[in-house]
Parts: structure tokens; sequence; C-alpha cells
DNA sequence: ATTATTATTTTGATTAGTCAAAAATTAGAA
DNA sequence: TTCTAATTTTTGACTAATCAAAATAATAAT
């Protein structure tokens, strides 16, 4: 059995390659991310690659073998599954349920991980909109994504909105912004904080990137 | 923040307490029921008198301070509340849900838990019949009843029996009711003037409503 | 091509929790 | 009471995970 801070690690290690869209994590961000000091990040690394986790090439960088892939496709799958359940069952908000499910994650059973996700109707996508890996490993094909990662200059269907208040409905309406309509983003500036977008056919407008985060589409 | 450590040994010192009503508890029996070489729980005894949570005379044994007992009464609401849960909500089977709760209890937050205690209606006792301590670490009244007027498909606890001829006790002892036996009523008739029921994993049985009424049983 | 900067790895220490086995103490039996 | 048996405590050692700081290697800058 896996510790939890050996689930974590690999779990990072996962989530970092996804989101780079790249094998190789460099060392330097497992650490940044993990908030360890660079060298526990380095001696757990080698642990992990005598367990047979990772493959690991001195100061090139870490690889999940098809053994520490699954590992982290399942622990995906825990973190996402407990979230839904905080969000859906217990209603806590999608803002504070990282936390909880990082500790969660650790401590529930293959068994029971399974009645909740039968209990919540096997569900495809967790709160934040990322879909939940099958217990084979696998994502579910489409993807749905906030308008800050998701790709520009592509036809993306409104999924959802991340925030029930009358006043961001009100503007989402407004802007055509409703789930099923068809949008498109144009272009993303991080300086300057904002992503510029069209609904449809209709103009073309600019949003801050919070509100961006807010707008759940899928492609 | 104490550990998952730390916990366990609090909440077993205070089970053990409880259980055996009396205040010291000796240090083989904690030994013993952790599953730890007696010489670790000396050692984890001391670091728990420097955290104020139990004094300990050497020799003699442990006795929680009020403090160790807040902590403990805690510890035993988190774990029947986890226990409730498995079996109401995700239909664990009760036989099972000791191990795993036993995992889950140190994991939880005490946001998601009172979530979790709102969602199953803030029951007063969990599967086994045990009663579930209060947010201010007191325990709900038992309720003592016969088996014609107890709730049905719950697990009960036989207290005491009515009856104290040796025919009676005889046919109770045979069937596994026996003080402190956990049963269970399955169905009531009063026209065929009937109570099916089942003690423990045995095969079910059946009983007039007079010897029924004999059978005093908490929840 | 050197030097300066940045990233990574080593080294030596620390903490929590554990065990095995030796030493000490208490309790029980003769 | 005195000796044996059971219990408890001490001691020394070990593992997992961590950090700080020194040593090393790779990258970027001049």
């Amino acid at each position: 059995m896996p510790s939890a801070t050996v689930e974590n690690y690999i779990k990072e290690i996962l989530i970092l390659s996804i989101d780079e869209e790249k094998e190789i994590v460099g060392m330097g961000e497992i650490a940044k991310s993990l908030k360890v000091a660079p060298g526990t990040a380095t001696s757990m690394i080698k642990t992990l690659q005598k367990d047979k986790l990772v493959t690991y090439v001195a100061r090139r960088g870490v690889n999940l073998t098809s053994k520490g892939r699954k590992l982290g496709m399942g622990m995906l799958r825990r973190h996402r599954i407990v979230e839904t359940f905080l969000v859906e069952t217990l209603g806590l908000d999608w803002t504070e349920i990282n936390q909880e499910a990082e500790e969660l994650e650790h401590a529930i059973s293959e068994k029971v991980l399974d009645r909740m996700d039968k209990f919540l109707g096997r569900p495809e996508f967790d709160p934040h909109g990322d879909p939940i890996p099958t217990k084979e490993g696998k994502f579910a094909a489409r993807r749905i994504q906030n308008l800050i990662k998701c790709r520009q200059k592509e036809p993306l269907t409104v999924k959802m909105l991340a925030d029930q208040s009358a006043d961001f409905l009100n503007f989402a309406r407004e802007k055509g912004m409703v789930p099923g309509a068809k949008i498109e983003v144009l272009s993303r500036d991080l300086v300057s904080d904002s992503v510029t977008l069209r609904a449809g056919k209709t103009k073309s407008f600019t949003v801050g990137t919070k509100a961006a985060k807010k707008i759940l589409v899928s492609n």
C-alpha cells in the first residue's frame, strides 16, 4: 500500500504532466507544488523509482511509469469523486472542497469510493468541470473547462455558469452566454487579466479572468 | 492538531474506560487493543501527558484529562457519524463499517462532519446501537424498550431478560440472546401474535409477543 | 569561452512512531 | 516472607519524511 505521501507525489506529477502537456516533469516544479524543499523531492523521487512508480534521470526530470500513471489516475478519480460528493450531497461550496478532498482521498477505501460513485450516479465531471477518470484510468472524452484553460479559436458550447449570483447570471444572459450557446475565445491576455470572446454572431466583448473562470464550456 | 496516532490512543483509552467502567486504564490493555509493543505504549503515553491529554502515574495507569476526554468524545462522535453514514447512505453492511470508519474519522473536517450529521438527520445512535456523542461531548440517554415497542430492522443490543426462570433463560441463551448480544427485529405480526428476529448472524427465528415483551433491548 | 546564475543533488540532522530485548518493579505463590 | 512470574519501563535501533546548507552540474550572460 502506498503511503499518503507517495500518493500525493504521484498525483502531483500526473497533474503537472497533464497541465503542461509534457511527459517529463522537473524536480523544481514538483518541490514547489508540494511545498517541500528541493532536496526532499529528490530523495522522495528516488524511493518512487525504487517502487517502479516513476523513471528518473538525474538533472533531467521525472516520468510516470504505467504503474505510476495508473496510481495517479486512481488518485485523480478519488479526488474528483469526493469533491463531487461534497458539493452534490453535502452542499459545500466548490471553492472549499479541494482542501477537504485532499485529506479524504487517502482515507477512503475502494469499496466506499465505488458506493459513493454509484450514489452520485456515476458522474463524468467534477464540480470544477474536470473529467473524472474511469475505474480503468481513462478520461471521459469531452472535457468541460473554463474559459482560461480551454483552447482558443474553436467553437465551444456553454455548459454551466459556476456562479449562481443574480448579477452574474444576468450579465451572462445579456451577453448570450446561456447553457447550450455556442461561443468562441478570440484571445487571452494574462497581463491585462482579460479574455476576449464572442457568443454566437454578436459583437465580441471582453471579461476579466475571474469571470472567465466561472464560464464552463465543452468542445 | 493531534496526529491520527494520538487520536487513536485517546479514543482507545476512552473506550476502555467506558467498557470497564473505571477511570484508570492499564498500560497492558492499551498496548493490546492498539496492537503495539508495550514499550511503544509507554513512550506514547508520555507524550500524551506532555500534551496534557492524560495524567499518568508510572506502573499505575492512565487517566484522561478533561482535554483528553473532550478529544476522545469527539473521536467517538466522528467514528459513529461516519459509520451511520456508511450504512444509511451508502448501504454498507454494519459488520464491515468499523474498519472503514477507522480510517475516515481522522481525515474528515469538522465542517464536513457537521454537514454529514445534518444530512443524516442528527442521528442519536449509530448502526451498532451505540450512542453518538453530541458536539458538546455528552451521550444521549439510551432508550430501553422491549421487542414489541422497539423499532424494526435496526440493530439492537440485548440489555436484560425480564424473566428469571431457567427455561426462559436457557431458551434465550440457546438463541444467542444474552445481554450484550446484537439482535434485530425483522418483522412483527400482531395477528399471528409473533415477532421474527435474528441474533447476530444466526438464522432468524420467531417468538410469541408474550416472550418478546420480556426481552429488553436498547438501541 | 569564461563567468555568473539558477537548478539539482548530497550530506547531516531532526521528528514521530515503532520494535526487540534488557532492566526494573509489582504481585502472587509457596 | 522470599522467590518466581507477570507487567511495565528503559534502552538502543530503525524507517519515513522532512529541512538547511553545502556541493555539484547545467544554463545563460558577457
